[in-house]
DNA sequence: GGTATTTTGTGACAACTGTCACAAACGTAA
DNA sequence: TTACGTTTGTGACAGTTGTCACAAAATACC
């Protein structure tokens, strides 16, 4: 696929005109990373935007001893480094491809000068901005309020919006993420999310199938846990 | 102060002429509320931008079971309600009015039209929106990772930096909020939001005076905590 | 002033869940 | 296949913290 072609996949993009999304492909430089390699450290500063063309990462901060919070997952077609470009702070979070991964990176200043030339570029970016803040603001209720069991639930719902395929109600999570990420991105001990999912199991709302997760009546499921 | 002069406060609008202020000022509408007074409800569609100009909101989300949890406390030249403006979701969360409070208000269709022709506030906007999204991934990692006593005393920093005023290197909160809306914010319950204070006090971190809450030195307190 | 209501303080206890320990299962490479 | 590293499962236990209960203090209201 043309760098153009993956930018008609991207929100933030599509509604430009081909001519015009040609010139931003342009200026755009390919690059690849490995599974666990580090793209972004939280102290450099924020030069670069990423969209990513294949393969995830996970948006991650770590504490000074050392344990590791998930605040996110991505995959194709998403994007990040905007925020320190914005605000002109350091970054806030490190990004570690968790598989081999594809991006497309453009420069801080044509970035800027992308958001001033294309304001409805802007506008797109301000939508997936508050898109996010509402995703945010879910995750910070849901740790607020919430028991371990409830927590992994949600985080599981998570992955199924954003990795999942459904078939007749059925969600299949191809490749489920290690039990450790999935800790990490609710707030609780890989154990507990063992022991979690074999509850979840007993309970029949939902089948691990290799390294795949089925949650057998998704509509039901979310309503019982958000 | 006149509607034009409010908004030269509010950071979205500060690079503006002030010719273009008067044209935006002109269509805002100003309203007051009472103190406990619901402003939003969570499940009405947002059709309106809010600008605070006196007084302080909360934004909070509430559970099933009724529970509370405090995502931020607002003030004065703070703004709010943009958010499903902006992606077309209904509301995600509920404003209350925590104390009188005296707004500006603009309604969705001028809020757009400001957007489109003054593209200048929609990267302000995009900027505020990156700050709100740092503030809540550290409201994330602080819910994921930290026990209670290290939660409350992050809430309290956040309380420092936005209603605090600091004096050779003490920070005086002045009215800090109630025990049980402290608990809402950390996640945590009520009366370990008591038994806290009691322990920072007895360590010589902080002194309750009256309403207020002093903390001796804030720098330290900063480093200690986060 | 007095009274009612709200807010805060504190003890006792149970329970959730994090930690440690180690075994089992799985995947990968030689 | 064996061997090794990684991931997952599970028991035991202790510590944190939420809940309940009620007293004390502060505030609001008459």
């Amino acid at each position: 696929m043309s760098t153009a072609q993956h930018l008609r996949n991207v929100p933030i993009f599509s509604d430009l005109k081909d001519s015009d999304l040609e010139i931003i492909a342009e200026k755009m430089i390919s690059r690849t990373y490995e599974k666990g390699q580090m793209i972004l450290l939280e102290e450099s500063q924020g030069e670069t935007f990423f969209i990513i063309t294949s393969g995830a990462v996970k948006v991650t901060r770590l504490s000074d001893d050392g344990r590791e919070v998930i605040l996110a997952i991505l995959g194709e077609s998403d994007f990040f480094g905007e925020m320190s470009l914005l605000d002109g702070e350091g970054r806030s979070a490190n990004i570690v491809a968790n598989e081999n991964a594809e991006v497309l990176t453009l420069s801080r200043s044509d970035f800027l000068n992308c958001l001033e030339t294309y304001p409805k570029i802007a506008i797109s970016l301000l939508e997936e901005l508050a898109i996010r803040l509402r995703k945010s603001d879910q995750h910070i209720e849901s740790l607020s309020l919430s028991d371990s069991e409830h927590r992994i639930a949600i985080t599981l719902i998570r992955f199924a919006q954003e990795l999942g395929t459904i078939k007749n109600g059925e969600v299949r999570i191809k490749n489920l993420p290690f039990q450790q990420d999935i800790a990490n991105m609710a707030g609780t001990s890989r154990e507990t999310v063992s022991r979690t999912l074999k509850i979840l199991e007993d309970k029949k709302l939902l089948l691990k199938d290799g390294k795949d997760l089925i949650i057998y009546n998704f509509d039901e499921f979310r309503q019982l846990f958000s």
